[in-house]
This record gives structure tokens, C-alpha cells and sequence, in this order.
RNA sequence: GCGCCCGUAGCUCAGUCGGAUAGAGCACAGGAUUCCUAAUCCUGGGGCCGCAGGUUCGAAUCCUGCCGGGCGCACCA
């Protein structure tokens, strides 16, 4: 529970006691106040709109329904002061004792501070990365990737049950094509000159290992046989080898996924005929002739054609939608309902999918047919990742092993070193998903301000080094965070000391507003911040001996102060850990 | 031609789902280190929030229309 929302509550129950009294009339709608730290330190440590939301349906002024409200709230628990401003802003000041308490229960929280209940046990299935099985992964799908997982790790940490999910498309031609382009390094492998990799067969060295394998297990017999006789083992053996290397790649990522759900299963067991009955029984599926796309150039082969189509139209897509091809077979949209209908089967009713933007098109069809599918009670919610542009000292960056193939996610890790994995986490969550992003390699390494990975982690090593420093005035046993939650915290009484309580106390309100607008990148943003405070009290004891965390000779006054630091320290693991990044304790 | 995303300081980007005088970093100018990591910090200038209307107590945020950039546009996945 963040406290925002206990003065909000709290507050709530002030305006209900007026209601009772007389002073307010009956039928007041509280559910638009909000309580809010306001913008400006200057108006107090929170501010509430009450007054303003209330004025106009109660028939009042909103200041004088805020001098009705503000005695309440002076009352309250931790309030110092109250103040009516603006156009009827309710601002309060709370004690530093407050605060101060505040920080204790991060100390006996440890990480687990800012975990909520906001989620309430709310199933949610989130499906992210879902590359095609035909290749290994590539840094476009690092973001993704990224993304996704951070928005399992926060939905979790908000009270959601989450469930993180890959969707192999191990069914249609490409990956035929595939099993066809194992078939040849089949062949090479048993000695038979290849030559070139014919057009639309998958030209990647990865496929070597998996014809030799074939080779090794199969013999010789299949070298001349007819497709239908192989087709089938070599596509199962191709695919598995590659999920096994993406697998590999994610969890080099820090990427473990709870379930991966195959194309080819939904097909196999019927879940699309299920989809298709569903639909016609709705009255959603009828035969007809899409227009083609106006102003663009008609595709070259494109002719009037009959096709089963479903009513995307009536559930907000722009045009309805192909169900078959023409050779009778479903479409890739056709599988992905049914995809969607055994996830909301499964006790999924909110289901998020992370895409590439190149994606951006797909998305209304597939809302239109959750919605059609589950008749409005699945809610799908997608987000679009843009384009990584990877640079490396300003300039475009290649690392064309071979030419022309695209930067591997694990050439990528490799490149890194050994905080790889950190650095790629930290960096793809320090935009918005829906903007572009440059990645500098260069960038990523440096030890500066300039990147966020390393100021983040440089504030919680900071800490630690104080708290090794520090066991020349404390113990070991008084340096545990429920001992130092125990400490007088009054001397803790700096303007900087409380600014820095107070954002380490917005880390709750912070992860449900990020989990409530699934927004991961919020994380690494307040994170930013708080390591930005942290290093300036820091700096403002190089003026002021006064605020130095550890004073050799005031035991009392160390023990509040350090923690202050393990409550930093606390605050930053505990994003960090939402972020899939692991904290430093040290940076050389 | 249609749809989606984006447009905020010179540059890169935030902006708590309608709040008060729009914020950071970089860059630029100046300053801080006998002292817990200066790998950091402090001070300063910088803005028609793309443009124009609308909604209301109140708009960078919501609606409409333009302008500019990106992505996508039958039977690929």
C-alpha cells in the first residue's frame, strides 16, 4: 500500500464524516480525488484535489469546501500542517517523524518494500520475445525481450499472478522452409557439395550443426527421399534444436519463460475449427471479396478473390479480415485467436503481448478478436517496441562476421563482457517502449554520468562502501537493517537527508503506477533519481561535516544515518531486481 | 489513399493515466577534492510543449483538423 493512497482513503473518510454532519450534501462522487506528492516541495509533502473535484457537484466554492475538509485532515496521523492554495489545492506537510518512520519500514521491508496488493491476485498472461524457431535471436528482439520480462517482474511485484509465455509459430511455410534448409546441410553433411543456399531457405551457419546432428542420427537414408518422408523429422529436430539456442540466448538475458506454447499443438488439437465455430455461431464469418489497398500500388499478383472472412470491422479494426488461404489452410491470424482463446481459457481475462513495431499493423485485428472471441470480457493489451539503432562511438554499428547477417543477441552480450546481460537490461528500459533508441555501445561501457547503468549502480556501491567504512564505529550486529530501523532517526533533519526519504518512500507508488500503465521504463527513470540525491547528500558532506554518514565520534548519529544509506541501498536493489539487473556491491 | 506510433530546451529524453511557475542528462559558462570512491557534486543561461481550434475551474496530457517524421497496409509469419 503506498501511503498516497492511505491519505487518499484517509481523506475520503473525512469528506464521509462531513456528508454525515450536514456540512456536505449526500451523493458526493469521492472517486476522482486524488492525492498526489505535489510538483513543487515548496506546497508541502502531499496535496490533495478534493476540493476542486467536490466544488461543482456539491455547488460550492471549491475553497470553501476545502476550509470544511483541511480540519480533518489536520487531524490526520504524521500531519503537521495544512495549507488551502491555489485554486483549491488541500496541501499538508507531514511531520519529519513520519518520515522518519517511513524509513524504518524500508529497513524491515528489505526488497520487498514496494511490493503491493494492487493486483489483488489478478491473473495476467504476458506474452513476449515469440521469434520464429528458424534462426537464433537478434538484438532487434533484445528489447522485446527486455521489456517484457521486466513487465512480468513488476506485474508480480504489484500483486498481479503472472504468467510469462512464448509463442512458438512452429507451424506454416517458413518453417518448412527450414526443414528444407536442414535437409540440404543434411546433405552437405554427408559430404554432398551444396553449393549455394537457394532463395527463401535460411542461408545462417547455425544450420551446419543441425544437418550434422541428422546426419549422425539418421544415416544416409533420406539423402535422395522424397520430401513427404522427412519433412516432418527434420522440421521437429530443426525447431527444437533452435528454441533450445533461443532458450540458451534468453537465459543468458536472465530470461526464463513459464510457458511456451506451440502453433502447431493449438492446430493439432482442433482450437481453431473451435475458433471458427465460435465465430460462425456469433454470425462473424462470412464469404466476400476484399477491396485492395487503395493509393498504394497493388500488390503485383493481387486479383479479386473470394475468402472466409471474419467481422473485424464490427469490433473497431478497419477492414475485415482473411481466416484461410486459398489453398484452404488457416491463416497465421486464424491460429493466433485461437492462440489468444486457450490463454483467456486458461484464466487469462487481461493478456498483454510484447511485438516488434513492424508489428504496429496487427494490432487492432487481434484486440478485435479478443474482443469477439471472449465476448468482450478478455482485454488485450499491446506494446509495440521501436526500432534499437545499435552505434558504437557515434557511428552505425556492424559486426558483420559473416556478410550481410544481422548482430546477434549473443554477439551483443559477448561484446559486453561480463555485465552484459546488466548493461542490455538497463539500457533497453531507458526509453519508453514506443520510442527509438540508440544504443551506444561505447556509451554502455563508460563510467560516467552520462550512462545511467553505471550512476545507478555507482550509488548503490557507494552505500556499501559506506557500510564497510562504517564498522570502525559500528558493529557487524548494529550495521543489520532491523537494528538500524530501530535507531533515533531525529537527527535525520537536513532538508537533503528528508527530500531523499521522501523519493525513497515513493518507490511503492511508483511500482503500481508503473504496473498500472505496464510501463517497466518508469523503474529505471526513479531509480535514476534516487541515485541523483543520493550522490548529491553525498557531495554536500565534502562541505558539510555535519551531514557525513559516518561520524567516528557520535555512534547515535551514524546508526541514523546509515540507515539512510541501507534504506538507499534497499530501495535500488529492489528496482534493480525488478529490472532483471543485479546490484554491485562494488565497482572497481 | 487508409491505419497506428511519435513531435517537449541546441542534442537525447522524462512528465506520476486533466493539476499549481513544464523537468532531468548531455553540451555551454563558472565553481567544489588535506575529508566515507571527484567514476561525483553545486551554480547559471536557455521553451509558442509541431500549428490552429474545441471540451472545463484548469490541457504538454482529452477531442477535431492540418503540418512534419517512423512503421504497416489481401491468401507472409
Amino acid at each position: 500500500m503506498n501511503l498516497f493512497r492511505t491519505f487518499q482513503a484517509q481523506i475520503v473518510d473525512v469528506i464521509e464524516d462531513l456528508i454525515k454532519a450536514g456540512e456536505l450534501p449526500e451523493g458526493l462522487d469521492t472517486s476522482r480525488i486524488t492525492v498526489e506528492p505535489p510538483r513543487d516541495a515548496s506546497h508541502g509533502d502531499i496535496s490533495t484535489n478534493a476540493a476542486m473535484v467536490l466544488a461543482k457537484p456539491a455547488g460550492m466554492k471549491p475553497r470553501d469546501v476545502a476550509a470544511l475538509i483541511a480540519p480533518g485532515i489536520e487531524a490526520l496521523d504524521g500531519v503537521e500542517n495544512v495549507d488551502i492554495a491555489g485554486p483549491g489545492f488541500i496541501n499538508a506537510g507531514l511531520s519529519d517523524a513520519f518520515w522518519h518512520h517511513q524509513l524504518g519500514q524500508i529497513l524491515n521491508s528489505g526488497t520487498d518494500y514496494g511490493n503491493s496488493n494492487l493486483g489483488d491476485g489478478e491473473k495476467i498472461n504476458v506474452e513476449y520475445v515469440s521469434a520464429n524457431p528458424t534462426g537464433p535471436l537478434h538484438v532487434a528482439h533484445a528489447r522485446g525481450a527486455v521489456v517484457g520480462d521486466a513487465l512480468v517482474n513488476l506485474l508480480r511485484k504489484a500483486g498481479f499472478e503472472v504468467t510469462s509465455e512464448y509463442y512458438i509459430n512452429d507451424a506454416g511455410n517458413q518453417v518448412d522452409q527450414l526443414a528444407r534448409s536442414a535437409h540440404l546441410r543434411y546433405r552437405e553433411a554427408l559430404g554432398e557439395d551444396i553449393g549455394e543456399i537457394p532463395e527463401g531457405l535460411y542461408p545462417g551457419e547455425y544450420m551446419i550443426a543441425i544437418g550434422e546432428e541428422l546426419a549422425d542420427t539418421l544415416g544416409d537414408g533420406l539423402k535422395d527421399a522424397p520430401e513427404e518422408e522427412w519433412i516432418e523429422t527434420f522440421r521437429n529436430v530443426a525447431i527444437e534444436r533452435l528454441m533450445d539456442q533461443i532458450k540458451d540466448d534468453l537465459a543468458a538475458l536472465g530470461i526464463e519463460q513459464d510457458v511456451f506454447t506451440s502453433e502447431r499443438d493449438l492446430v493439432a488439437a482442433g482450437k481453431v475449427e473451435h475458433v471458427q465455430e465460435l465465430l460462425e455461431a456469433r454470425g462473424l464469418i462470412y464469404r466476400g471479396v476484399l477491396e485492395p489497398p487503395k493509393g498504394k500500388a497493388a500488390p503485383e499478383d493481387w486479383e479479386p478473390r473470394e475468402q472466409t472472412l471474419f467481422r473485424a470491422t464490427d469490433f473497431g479494426d478497419d477492414t475485415d479480415r482473411p481466416l484461410k488461404k486459398s489453398d484452404g489452410s488457416w491463416t497465421y491470424f486464424s491460429n493466433d485467436i485461437a492462440n489468444h482463446l486457450d490463454k483467456f481459457q486458461r484464466g487469462f481475462s487481461t493478456m498483454i503481448d510484447v511485438w516488434g513495431a513492424d508489428h504496429g499493423g496487427y494490432v487492432k485485428r487481434m484486440q478485435a478478436a479478443v474482443r469477439a472471441v471472449t465476448e468482450g470480457e478478455g482485454e488485450l493489451d499491446v506494446k509495440l517496441c521501436q526500432i534499437v539503432h545499435l552505434k558504437k562511438g557515434g557511428e552505425p554499428f556492424r559486426m558483420s562476421k559473416r556478410a550481410g547477417n544481422f548482430v546477434t543477441l549473443r554477439d551483443l552480450i559477448d561484446e559486453l563482457g561480463e555485465s552484459g546481460k546488466d548493461i542490455i537490461r538497463f539500457i533497453m528500459l531507458t526509453r519508453k517502449n514506443d520510442s527509438q533508441m540508440d544504443f551506444d555501445l561505447d556509451k554502455a561501457l563508460e563510467q560516467s554520468r552520462d550512462n545511467p547503468v553505471f550512476y545507478v549502480q555507482y550509488a548503490h556501491a557507494r552505500c556499501h562502501s559506506v557500510l564497510r567504512n562504517a564498522t570502525g564505529v559500528l558493529s557487524e550486529a548494529d550495521l543489520a537493517p532491523e537494528k538500524l530501523a530501530g535507531a533515533d532517526m531525529s537527527v535525520l533533519s537536513d532538508p537533503a537527508e528528508l527530500e531523499l526519504i521522501r523519493m525513497l518512500a515513493n518507490w511503492p507508488k511508483t511500482v503500481e503506477a508503473a504496473a498500472e500503465s505496464h510501463e517497466p521504463h518508469r523503474i529505471a527513470f526513479y531509480l535514476n533519481d534516487v541515485a541523483a540525491l543520493f550522490h548529491g547528500l553525498w557531495n554536500k558532506g565534502k562541505d558539510n561535516v555535519q551531514l557525513r554518514f559516518i561520524d567516528e565520534d557520535d555512534a547515535d548519529a551514524t546508526r541514523a544515518r546509515l540507515a539512510l544509506v541501507v534504506g538507499v541501498a534497499t530501495v535500488i536493489a529492489s528496482g534493480l531486481q525488478v529490472m532483471g539487473v543485479t546490484p554491485l556491491d562494488e565497482l572497481r
